[in-house]
RNA sequence: GGUGUCGUAGCUCAGUCGGCUAGAGCGUUGCCCUGUCACGGCAGAGGUCGCGGGUUCGAGUCCCGUCGGCGCCGCCA
């Protein structure tokens, strides 16, 4: 090593030694004839003094190479801002390693730059503490779910990265093929249907921090190439799963964020999570639960719940603590964000503060008895404001009365940003409808009923519930999987009620069919989106923080600037333009059957 | 695809009701400074106000379009 010792780790113990350092100039402060500099390396920072003229031409981020004695700093001179501020060292030579030329960006602990620049000179951002340390938490958090892992039997598999084009909800991002033009390669959307086979092969066991691909549109939480921790077991039941997961959150939080994850893990079930908190990753961190008001409004004369009860659907409420004290102006922004969201509005309540009287636009369209009463039936307390949602479909007035709840604890400031709230969401449904009024997978085709529903699941689709869970924290989705069928005969009336023809289904998935035929396990597993998990650790916004290079929103890499044109004659050679034969194109891909893959990012 | 918001010096931003010869801090260049630690002082350079069009005597500011960053809806689990 070109450096004795790691700048951030000199302590007074090591006054009088002779080190030497190697790093980057972080700051200087030129006094003419005593020049100091913090001298910065992956370890931290400590303070070189140098009293020779050389010193002048340095400049912020020149990488350096120092020579020199530390010592204890005069008295009173300390800092105790700095892990190292009770020393300096005192340089002997000075070596320009090389130079940098002025920063396009300000290599600072203290400067936010736009995200934009930040990731045109990643390699400057990732030079600031903040930055580096979310990828080496990262790293931490690779080790510590590896050693949970290996410590349970588990082995390391890696999948192909060049696969078809798998049965999963999103669109793929395609490769083609140069030896097979008119031929594609599809990259995963995660490994499901490689672990399932690893299940069949007898490995019983797999782990795997998988890149998953999905062309779909970006978010905070979103980037078009992402992590999972992917995870199968063989001869498992749910539990099983879920006492594993808790095992690696519990580790990951205890290690990473110093909090102790009270075990078990609360769990609710999928339903309880719509009708309670209008969402299947409920927050935890607070209250503002749902209120169910379709018997207890049931005979009104205000149409828009009156139409909502009559076809049979729901009304609901969701109270905001002290919302009668907002202006007309802010209950009218309620409408506004309601009809950003796709609904016609949000009707409400609110209560006088004083006299508890319900006053608002709704209130005179409500009988004095179903007034009389509405405080106590939702929990609200005068001074409060209570919204409103109608719907013919149930969950879509749930999700809008949960979606208000987020809003609400938002603009209140309910949701303590140092607290840590996780639970298990289970028994999901395994159906829902499709826009053509078939079924399709909540989650994917190969996930077990549950053992009520095994046998029944074809009598009422719409009710029949999966071995399926999600692991969610603060209101992130951070994980999800199931218990996979691993009957032949289930698995077949799954594709019938599916409308999965034999033949579709031999397309599609043939290669899992057939090696079905030879005594699959039972099996099951679960796959956290590794990147919303770190982001949560590192207390990050955004899964950028914790991805080295990531993209931006248009899918647009600042620092290559990929994606880029191709030449042609590259576009020759990848075979791109060639016809496919009709009855390839019979047959290729997935179109036409919409089921999904794990539950994760 | 829809929508909100932002775009002014290398960076972070201010710029009021349309009157601007466009400012500040940091950085940068030169000089000074022996105990600072987001050192300090003096002097300087640095601008297609994202781009295009329009309204106006006059546009950074108002209007239309467009490009880009970010957030949200759709989409994705």
């Amino acid at each position: 090593m070109i450096r004795t010792h790691d700048a951030g780790s000199l302590r007074a113990t090591d006054a009088g030694s002779a080190v030497t350092l190697a790093g980057w100039v972080a700051r200087r402060r030129d006094h003419g004839g005593v020049i100091f500099v913090d001298l910065r390396d992956g370890s931290g920072v400590v303070q070189v003094v140098f009293r020779e003229e050389d010193a002048h031409h340095l400049r912020n981020e020149f990488c350096v190479r120092v020579d020199g004695e530390v010592a204890r700093r005069p008295a009173g001179n300390e800092n105790p801002e700095l892990p190292t501020g009770e020393v300096e060292v005192n340089a002997t030579v000075l070596e320009v390693l090389s130079e940098a030329a002025p920063l396009p960006l300000p290599v600072d602990d203290n400067i936010d730059a736009g995200d934009d620049i930040r990731l045109r000179h990643r390699y400057l951002d990732l030079r600031r503490s903040g930055p580096a340390n979310a990828l080496k938490l990262r790293s931490r958090a690779n080790q510590i779910a590896r050693r949970v892992l290996h410590d349970r039997d588990f082995n390391e598999i890696e999948t192909p990265t060049l696969t078809r084009s798998t049965p999963e909800g999103a669109r793929d991002f395609l490769v083609p093929v140069r030896l097979q033009p008119g031929s594609w390669y599809a990259l995963p959307q995660s490994p499901q249907l490689f672990k399932q086979l690893l299940m069949v092969a007898g490995m019983e066991r797999y782990y795997q921090i998988a890149r998953c691909y999905r062309d779909e549109d970006f978010r905070a939480d979103r980037q078009p190439e992402f992590t999972q921790l992917d995870i199968e077991m063989s001869f498992i039941t749910q539990d099983d799963v879920i006492d594993l997961g808790e095992a690696i959150v519990g580790a990951l939080w205890e290690e990473l964020a110093g909090h102790r994850i009270d075990r078990p893990i609360p769990r609710i079930t999928w339903h309880d999570a719509m009708a309670r908190y209008g969402s299947d990753k409920p927050d935890l961190r607070y209250g503002v639960e749902l209120t169910e008001l379709t018997d207890y409004l049931r005979g009104t004369e205000f149409r828009v719940f009156a139409g909502a009860i009559d076809a049979g659907g729901y009304v609901g409420a969701v109270v905001m603590p002290g919302g009668a004290a907002q202006s007309r102006k802010e209950l009218d922004g309620w409408q506004d964000w309601a009809k950003a969201r796709g609904a016609r509005g949000l009707a409400y309540v609110v209560l006088d503060a004083e006299t508890g009287e319900a006053r608002g636009p709704v209130a005179k369209n409500l009988n004095a008895g179903h007034l009389e009463g509405l405080g106590d039936a939702v929990g609200a307390k005068p001074g409060d404001a209570i919204f409103f949602a109608a719907a013919a479909e149930r969950r879509e007035a749930q999700e809008l009365l949960g979606a208000a709840r987020v809003e609400i604890a938002k603009r209140a400031g309910l949701a303590d940003p140092d607290a840590w709230a996780f639970c298990w969401v289970t028994d999901a449904p395994m159906f829902e409808k499709d826009d053509e009024g078939g079924w399709t997978a909540v989650h994917h085709p190969f996930t077990s009923p549950n053992a009520e529903w095994m046998d029944t699941f074809e009598e009422a689709p719409d009710r029949a519930l999966a071995y399926a869970y999600d692991i969610v924290c603060n209101g992130n989705e951070i994980g999800g999987g199931s218990v996979r069928i691993h009957r032949a005969s289930v698995q077949r009336r799954v594709f019938t009620l599916l409308g999965i023809s034999d033949e579709e289904a031999a397309d599609k998935f043939g290669f899992l069919l057939e090696a079905f035929k030879y005594g699959p396990p039972p099996h099951g597993g679960i796959a956290f989106g590794w990147d919303r998990v770190c982001m949560l650790l590192a207390g990050a916004d955004s899964i950028r923080e914790v991805i080295a290079f990531p993209k931006t929103r248009g899918g647009y890499d600042p620092l290559t600037t990929a994606p880029t044109p191709i030449t042609a004659q590259q576009r020759l050679e990848a075979g791109i333009d060639a016809k496919p034969k009709a009855a390839q194109a019979a047959h290729a891909g997935t179109a036409g059957v919409a089921v999904h893959v794990e539950h994760t990012p």
